[in-house]
DNA sequence: CGGAGCTTTGAACAACTTCAATTATCGTGG
DNA sequence: CCACGATAATTGAAGTTGTTCAAAGCTCCG
């Protein structure tokens, strides 16, 4: 891989210098004159994962992290009787498999909710890159924390919100990270089942559904099975600042 | 810090080398050889706080993580309505603020909950630092991750697990943290109230005590206020590994 | 000894779950 | 192209778990 002429298609399509992604991704903050080792070294190859497929099992041997390239992801375990639990949803630039560091296995399976590709970036690469590159670097520390923070924030809305606050947090959140990768911030076609939605918000699907409905039924959003439209942002917002105003 | 003679007492103090912590905390897996650096600039303060006192505030600008030396600290926000939500205990060796990396801002106060110890690490200075020692940069990407992997734990346990597993598998994290800090793994002494462990485990003060009850009258513990004492460790794993069996 | 705060326990209530039936959608093959 | 079957979503009714409100007991500390 150190001459690119060598593999022109290889380069090309793996080169992080070009992605739409390198402003979401864990490039973000190199500069082009540190691109080029990021390029060669950082992703060892493109991967297909059609929808379903697994990417990532539970309790396999880590080794690489893997970013979103295109699709939809969700990362979910079981409980002791075998029931899924989502533990959260993957998308374009994105990592999964940043749980199995600390433990060198991973925590969670990694399934493909619609056709999707992803970067695969081995791990001990990317600490030695990480260690050339300072940017990359602090990138990577910066997205190993965000994941904490909403990891945090999610524990809160679990912790003792209601249903309808659960749900509206979780379509605002996925709005914007959408937003963020030029998608409408409005109009969205949900990748996930009610009942994938209502593991990850610890409730059944059918108070998912019931949430949808109400929130449909007092003007705020429009439901029509996985098309969502969120209507009035600001009083979804209103709904999780607290109705105790 | 260059001349550790200058500053005997400090250098002495501040040494990581030496610290009953070396084998929990950031300098896991550092060998000798390569301590050195690391006892000169890791810490750059060590900082007392007193019982009730907060270390960190939700919103302040990001600078420094800080390892718990002694003691023991809860980390907390605020729901709209001005409650406080636990996100999390720490005891020694455990790190705060990692939550601030990614926005620059922490997203959780810190506050002992008895008289503690804390070393504070500037950040800037500990990713220079992992950049020239390559054991530190994996133990930060460790610990970093292991807080993604607890945090979806706990996810799990709060979307949809009965109070009595809650309260169960609180106890059993709680004690194995302890055990690996050379603490007993059956007798306690919780430092946290019922309010602070319900408002972590999404449950209500009152939940909480009567689960401690339940748990008591059915032979598991051996409860006196905050005095817990695992009286049939494996029943109370049993009761994670799912009552369907 | 007194009082504040924490914990325990009880009883009524609410939110969400569970069980059940109906409807809608999508893919597939006749 | 339409019908069929399977899967997903919606909606209703009953049931549970945990919450809320309330009162009383216990500890610790001043």
């Amino acid at each position: 891989m150190r001459s690119p002429q060598l593999h022109p298609r290889t380069f090309a399509s793996l080169a992080c210098s070009g992605c739409k992604l390198r402003e979401i991704c864990l490039p973000v903050g190199i500069g082009d004159e540190e691109i080029e080792p990021v390029d060669l070294r950082l992703v060892a190859v493109r991967r297909q994962v059609r929808r379903g497929e697994s990417l990532l099992r539970t309790g396999e041997s880590f080794g690489s992290v893997f970013a979103v390239w295109a699709g939809f992801f969700k990362t979910r375990s079981r409980t002791a009787e075998q029931r899924e639990h989502v533990s959260g949803f993957q998308m374009g630039g994105e990592l999964m498999g940043l749980d199995g560091i600390g433990s060198g296995r991973y925590e969670a399976d990694a399934v493909a909710l619609e056709n999707s590709v992803v970067c695969e970036i081995p791990f001990s690469g990317l600490e030695l890159l990480a260690h050339e590159v300072v940017p990359l670097q602090q990138q990577l520390h910066r997205m190993l924390s965000r994941e904490i923070a909403h990891k945090q924030r999610v524990m809160k809305l679990l912790g003792g919100r209601p249903a309808e606050e659960r749900v509206a947090a979780f379509l605002l959140d996925l709005a914007q990270r959408l937003a963020a990768r030029g998608y409408s911030a409005t109009a969205m076609v949900l990748r996930m089942s009610r009942r994938e939605m209502g593991s990850f918000l610890g409730l059944t699907l059918e108070t998912v559904s019931r949430t949808l409905s109400r929130l449909q039924a007092n003007g705020l959003l429009s439901v029509r099975r996985r098309q969502i439209r969120i209507v009035d942002a600001a009083g979804l917002q209103r709904l999780l600042r607290g109705s105790a105003e």
